[in-house]
DNA sequence: TTAGGGTTAG
């Protein structure tokens, strides 16, 4: 009694942010009288959980409630918990975090105290909600309260609100506090470095469980399967693999599609079909992370079979599945298959918002049908950062340049803020177009106006955007200046701008800088190679053609593909396998000549 | 009556 009257008053003293929740202030303006703890009769406490239970709805517990404050008696502490657990397993629209948080507050109206159950309830609550602020204050109350510390569950619960919320260190320091752990305690800190980003600290964190004498069971293993995938690192993966063989880890729906996932993320797909298969029951996403994961790792075509084999079977795709399904069509050119897909999700009253529809404006800018693929962007509702960025990159690669920089300043009015990607198509597009000044302002403005930190990639498009409008001297010195060191695609830009403007010199210092970089592809070799013979420097190209043989340097065979009446027509260089080939080949001749009459075999040659 | 799990785009 007394025990709990000192709570209580502890609860009266606290004090709370002014912008908070208030449940302080009211705790302050409480005039009820505060009751002691009493233990409901278990009839009553067995009748109260049949109703929440048999409720189906957030209506019918709110039904409940309004019940509840009717009747005095039923006003207790089991009661409170048990509608509090009513609302936090139920998904609500509005929110269970605020209809926790308020039931809370009628609680301690009541006089009634909460216990090491209610505070569990509300930080469920607030974690789903990511209510950080709110959490906070529960913290503060489960501080004075004396619940935090004695009880696993309210620091465990505790620990989920920071790490779902991003607050790391503070999880982290209520782990090294807690006077006891258990798997949930290791689990939910290796989810939170996970969530974080921070992968290689999830798993030195699942090392440290195992050394601590600990045994991973399904949910711990699915969280540490996610950071190897994040990590790509085969090897981890597999390790873990055989943990889970050596402790015997119950292989459920779940284990199995982390696995496959994992396996397609570090890039071994062989695996990944085998455990697929091995799989005894699989559910939709288990679909999906093999059709995502083979479109991943750039298996388009297998994806699509994995598609095909899904529908045989009479499995039911979901947004998730479609939007695989369209990346793999945009990555072959399928039109006609994409187009397929996008009347199945109108068929289906599929919402073409979010991923679905900016998978659609890729999918038709990807396949040539740049037209659609503004219909689809115009035609959204929502319309977000991917969304924009799609259909820059997508009339950037349609040579539509002030179309895209008309878009990219629609961004800011509407509040949208652009990222890397975006930044990219901007370029991407000023140097599609030759506008080296704009593109140079806005290359600027990455950090000083959106604060983003321009990356090799972005230099790489500045080269090519300095090189193709020919201010070679100047993509030189950009080079030079870079604060990382240059990669392949700088080089490439560069090396591809000397071979546009016949600049042998500058030219040769890129493909010295490739080779290095790249020794065993042909890519610089065969442009450098052509850049000689442009300059009638034929004994160079020919030295150069015989150094690629002795050093065995691969050829990567030249590759296209068309899609007609839904069948992709294959075709390889050198290679004639297409029962059409011979006639393809002597259209093509026809027309490089007819070209040629029209002055434009240099293009040709590039291409 | 309480806590931890998998797949999504540019």
């Amino acid at each position: 009694m007394s025990c709990y009257f000192n709570r209580t008053l502890v609860l009266h003293k606290m004090s709370f942010p002014s912008h908070s929740l208030s449940i302080s202030a009211t705790i302050a303006a409480n005039a009820v009288p505060l009751a002691t703890p009493e233990t409901d009769p278990v009839p009553l406490q067995f009748s109260v959980l049949r109703k929440i239970e048999s409720c189906r709805s957030i209506q019918e517990i709110k039904q409940f409630h309004a019940l509840v404050i009717k009747s005095r008696p039923l006003q207790t502490q089991f009661v409170y918990n048990a509608i509090m657990r009513g609302v936090t397993s139920f998904r609500t629209r509005c929110g269970s975090s605020l209809e926790a948080i308020l039931l809370y507050r009628e609680m301690l109206m009541k006089g009634l105290v909460p216990n090491d159950y209610t505070i569990p309830f509300l930080l469920k609550a607030c974690a789903q909600e990511y209510a950080l602020r709110e959490g906070e204050e529960v913290h503060v109350h489960a501080i004075k309260t004396g619940l935090l510390g004695s009880n696993v569950y309210v620091n465990n619960t505790l620990m989920r609100v920071y790490a779902v919320c991003g607050v790391i260190g503070a999880a982290q320091k209520l782990f090294d506090k807690s006077p006891q752990r258990d798997l949930v305690s290791w689990t939910t800190l290796i989810q939170g470095y996970v969530k974080t980003g921070s992968p290689r600290e999830a798993v030195e964190v699942f090392f440290r469980m195992c050394e601590a004498n600990f045994v991973a069971d399904e949910m711990t293993l699915v969280i540490v399967l996610s950071a190897c995938a994040m990590l790509g690192d085969l090897s981890l993966g597999k390790r873990i693999y055989r943990y889970m063989h050596e402790n015997e880890v119950k292989r459920d729906v779940f284990v199995g599609n982390a696995l496959v996932d994992m396996f397609l993320k570090c890039g071994d797909a062989d695996l990944a079909r085998w455990v697929f298969s091995e799989m005894p029951v699989k559910n939709v996403v288990s679909w999906n992370s093999m059709i995502l994961g083979l479109a991943q790792q750039g298996k388009f075509k297998e994806a699509l079979v994995v598609y095909e084999e899904m529908q045989t079977l009479g499995i039911r795709p979901d947004d998730v599945t479609l939007v695989g399904v369209l990346n793999s069509c945009a990555n072959l050119g399928l039109l006609e298959s994409g187009k397929w897909v996008h009347v199945y999700i109108d068929k289906h009253m599929i919402n073409a918002d979010g991923f679905i529809g900016n998978a659609l404006v890729d999918m038709y800018s990807k396949c040539g049908s740049i037209s659609q693929a503004l219909r689809v962007f115009q035609g959204m509702k929502r319309r977000d950062v991917y969304s924009y960025t799609a259909i820059i990159v997508g009339l950037a690669m349609h040579g539509e340049a002030a179309h895209a920089l008309e878009i990219f300043s629609d961004m800011s009015l509407v509040g949208i803020r652009p990222d890397e990607v975006t930044l990219l198509g901007v370029l991407s597009a000023c140097s599609h177009a030759g506008l080296a000044d704009e593109g140079q302002r806005h290359f600027e403005d990455m950090s000083r106006v959106y604060g983003l930190e321009p990356q090799t990639e972005h230099y790489a498009c500045m080269v090519d955007l300095l090189g193709r409008a020919g201010l070679l001297s100047d993509a030189e010195e950009f080079i030079k200046n870079m604060p990382t060191e240059p990669d392949a695609f700088v080089w490439g830009a560069l090396l591809g701008a000397c071979r546009v403007h016949g600049k042998v010199e500058l030219g040769e210092l890129a493909m010295k800088k490739l080779v290095e970089i790249e020794p065993e592809r042909d890519g610089a070799y065969i442009l450098m190679s052509n850049m000689y013979s442009s300059a009638d420097r034929w004994r160079d190209a020919l030295k150069l053609r015989k150094f690629m043989k002795e050093k065995h340097v691969k050829k990567t065979p030249g590759c296209s593909s068309i899609e007609l009446d839904g069948i992709v027509h294959e075709f390889r260089k050198g290679e004639k396998s297409h029962p059409k080939s011979k006639e393809v080949c002597r259209f093509l001749e026809e027309f490089t000549s007819h070209l040629k009459s029209f002055g434009q075999q240099d293009k040709i040659a590039f291409a």
